[in-house]
DNA sequence: ACTTTACGTAAAGCGTACATTACATTACTT
DNA sequence: AAGTAATGTAATGTACGCTTTACGTAAAGT
């Protein structure tokens, strides 16, 4: 899964901090997020799409056994 | 936090083992996931919304401190 | 040079999203 | 009445999302 978090962030003129202020999350999960060191919860993803008024599938690109085969 | 996978699934006609089948996960986490037990992971979530052909903010609807306040 | 700002790493701990297995219940079919 | 399909409950275990605290680095201002 890749994030456009980062990207986003920088579009919007965030710091790290000032979006984990909004998120109230700590800043080392924003870190976290944006190197890909672990995948946000949904309503993470959910507050994150709502600061950056988009839609969750915007922010996130989901890639190979991440989506559904049949 | 609410979620409409049970009324998607019904629409669709299918059991939660169809369902857990198609998304490679136990009948159990179906059953919790419907029951409001747990919150499905944003993987999970974004299957989920690819099978009912709808979008993850379509699927699940986010309440009070689940939504960013500013 | 020193400070400040923004970003990064490391480590330990907690809660929860899942799995797995086994058994119970309800309703429909025959 | 007995069997089967669909749904549910319970118990235990594991992996990971996220926290907290503390320290490291690099660039820019003064």
């Amino acid at each position: 899964m890749k994030t456009l978090i980062r990207e986003k962030r920088n579009e919007w003129g965030m710091t790290q901090e000032e979006l984990s202020i909004k998120l109230k999350v700590s800043r080392q999960t924003i870190i976290s997020l944006e190197k890909g060191k672990y995948k946000p919860s949904l309503v993470l993803a959910h507050k994150l799409a709502q600061i950056f008024e988009c839609s969750i599938e915007d922010l996130f690109i989901f890639e190979g056994d991440e989506n559904v085969v049949e």
